[in-house]
Order: structure tokens, then C-alpha cells, then sequence
DNA sequence: TCATGGTAACTTACCCAAAGGTCATATCAG
DNA sequence: CTGATATGACCTTTGGGTAAGTTACCATGA
């Protein structure tokens, strides 16, 4: 039996890998964990299907591994972003502007950790557990901080503020998906003047 | 052949309907499209899969009802609430208390309207597109009126700022369907406090 | 009063396509 | 010849959707 290709491309595995992790991030970034289909993200990269799994073992293998290679270069922005000084608001746009400037070449990374299709128990759930904690502990931290600055310091009022912000986030995210011509410097200042608007231009 | 329980149960359609409709929607919502299987739902009525298909005709079908359902009762809470008088930040903070005064018993209708797991072409997506444009412009309009008081009136801004007001009230629901055991009125004193933590306690 | 037949409510058992996953095998460099 | 790279063909499960039949009830007419 002939197979015109088997074998003879001779791409190095971690090459391969990566190729694969780019175009497997992109795919669960944008459309879901759920309504990402192996077989696709094979026909993208021009490679079939078992090799992905020879490479990573099964779908959730996939996504773990975009997750590990994605969550590792968001939360130690934030956390760089958290040694900072900037307190209160501030820090909250210190940290969007870091996350613009990261994401910039791939805003839909943002999304694999707060996606509601992916799986919420096993092995998933753990990775992406410890990454939205790693990231949500941090937002938690400086949104306990700005409401203590407030005077306000109830436990469920700052876990829903920190809600909010975590989905404040995500929509600015979602928005830039939608609107790719901005560039991140574009994304900070139009962020810059929605928060003029809404504190009346006196935000320093 | 012995068929032990076909036709005996004797409920009226419009019951059924009603029923299924409840079940539906709260799966819909809570787990999303593409998660909610028709035979899960089927069992939670205690019914079989085909009388949901003769009641409906499909999955699509269904959805498409509990939107119409749903979707009928949020827009116009906000479309009353847009013809009050209320502008700026106080517009905001009235209809999201209006949205919870409405969702008390059942948080999870709003997100049956940014589902990003529902089908993005088709008849379904009309219908969403429907009453989330019903949302989404009077969403707009109220932004845009906040913005205009800031002297800002960059088509951008707004449409961004949209998402950013969109994404608050997503949320603060998500935030709500993990804490159910919070009522409208202690939901809307929260938010009233997170706002006077951001502002420093002079918002009215 | 009682057969008759129509209709609404309801079910079992099945079909089929999509997608996750596996196996045996092919190519080729060293 | 061995091991790394790679594949076509297949298996299996899941879930949307359907065909065909069953039960209960009610209206009608003799």
C-alpha cells in the first residue's frame, strides 16, 4: 500500500510541538474547549491526527499543555505587576496594561482560563485551577487593598468586586478579539479615557 | 409488546411545555448549549427525549423558545427602566436593580443571551441576536448618554465601554448563581457599596 | 349503554454523523 | 536495523434526530 507521506516531513518533535501549541491555543482561545475538535487543529497544521495524540496523550493533554505554556506567562506578568508599588486603581491599570502588552500577539490566550467549556473536574480542572488561582488570588489581593483604601473590608463584597474586575477583564479581552486593528498601546490609552469618563478626569 | 407507562400520564401540552421550558432554561444557562444534552433534560422532566422533539422539533427549537420566553421578560424590564428618568452611573444602577429584582429566582436567563456555546449562524442566532441587540442598544444608549456627560462621544470608546457594562452585569449574575442564597435587595446594597468604594461615598 | 373511531399524549427501539481515541504500518536518517 | 516521525483505517461513544407503535380519553351514533 502506498503512503505518499509517512514519516518524511522529519520535523523535529518539539518543533512540531510548538506548532501545535500555537495553533491548539488559537483554536481553544477563540471557539471553546468544547467545540475545538482535535481533528481540526491536525488539519491546520497540516499533520494528522495521531500524532497529537502520540504527542499529548489525548485532548485534555492538549489543553493542558496550551494551559502550562499560556498560564505561566500570564500570571508571572501579574505577579511581576504585583511587586510593583501601584495600589488601588492604579495597580489595576498597571496590570491592564501589562496584559495588553503580553497579549498583544494573542489576546485569545486570556480566554483558556476562564473558559466554561472546559472540563470542571479531573486533571484539567487542577491545571486550570491553579493558574485562575494564581491569577484570581493576585486580582483578589489588589482588590482587597483598593477596598481597604475604601474602608471596606467584607469578605463577599470583595469577592464579588474582584468578580467584576476578573470580568472587566475579560471583556476588554473579548472586545479587543472583535477588534484586532488596535494595538496595545491603542487598548491602554482608550482604557485611560473610559476611566476619565467615569471618575469625572481626576484619576491620578 | 408490553409498553407500561405510554400515553397514561394525561398532562396538557401547555403544561408540559411550561415544564420543559423551566428545565431547559436552567440548563441552558447554567451549563450552556453545546454542555445541555436533550435526553438530560428529558429525564429531568421524567419524560422521554422524542415527546420534547414532537413539542419542540429541535434542540435548536428549544433553545430558541426559552430565549423567546426569556427573553421577553429582560428586555422589557429594561426597556421600562430606559424610559425612566434616570441617567449616567444611576441608569446603570437602576436596572441592574431591576435585572435583580427580576432574576431572583432564576439568574441564569441572562446568560442564555451571551451563551458564547450557542450556534453563532442560523435561526437561533437571529433570535439571540434579536433581544441581545434589544439589550445590547439599550445597553448602548445608556452608555453612550454617560459618555456624552463626560464629554467624550468617540464611537469606540462607547462601543468598548458597552462591553465593559455588559461584562459588570455578566459578572455580578455569575457572581449571584454562586451564592444563592442572596437576595435582590442584599445584591443591590452590595453593588451600591462596591460603587462607593470606587467613587470615595458621594455617588447618590 | 356501549361499540367505534379519532386524537392527544407518550414511549421503545432504532438510525446516523461527529468526534475522541487506537492500531498496525510506512518512511527515512544514522 | 533501530528509533523517530508520520499516517490511513478503524473502533467506540455520544448525542441529535426519527419511525412506528401504545395508551387514554372523549365524542358520536345506535
Amino acid at each position: 500500500m502506498v503512503r505518499p507521506n509517512a514519516g518524511t516531513k522529519g520535523v523535529p518533535r518539539l518543533d512540531r510541538e510548538t506548532q501545535i501549541l500555537d495553533i491548539a491555543s488559537e483554536q481553544f482561545g477563540t471557539h471553546g474547549f468544547a467545540a475545538t475538535s482535535v481533528a481540526t487543529v491536525a488539519d491546520k497544521a497540516g499533520i494528522s491526527k495521531p500524532l497529537i495524540y502520540n504527542y499529548f496523550g489525548s485532548k485534555e493533554g492538549l489543553y493542558e499543555a496550551c494551559l502550562d505554556r499560556g498560564g505561566a506567562l500570564l500570571a508571572d506578568e501579574i505577579e511581576r505587576i504585583a511587586r510593583g508599588e501601584a495600589v488601588g486603581i492604579e495597580r489595576g491599570m498597571a496590570t491592564l496594561a501589562g496584559m495588553f502588552t503580553l497579549l498583544e500577539p494573542q489576546p485569545y490566550l486570556w480566554r483558556l482560563f476562564f473558559d466554561p467549556t472546559a472540563p470542571s473536574t479531573g486533571a484539567i480542572a487542577d491545571s486550570i485551577n491553579g493558574y485562575a488561582e494564581r491569577i484570581g488570588k493576585l486580582a483578589d489581593e489588589g482588590v482587597t487593598e483598593l477596598m481597604r483604601l475604601a474602608g471596606n473590608d467584607d469578605p463577599l463584597d470583595i469577592s464579588a468586586m474582584t468578580a467584576v474586575w476578573l470580568g472587566i477583564v475579560d471583556s476588554l479581552m473579548n472586545w479587543w478579539m472583535e477588534h484586532p486593528e488596535e494595538s496595545a498601546e491603542q487598548m491602554m490609552q482608550r482604557c485611560m479615557r473610559l476611566l476619565t469618563a467615569l471618575f469625572g478626569g481626576d484619576s491620578e
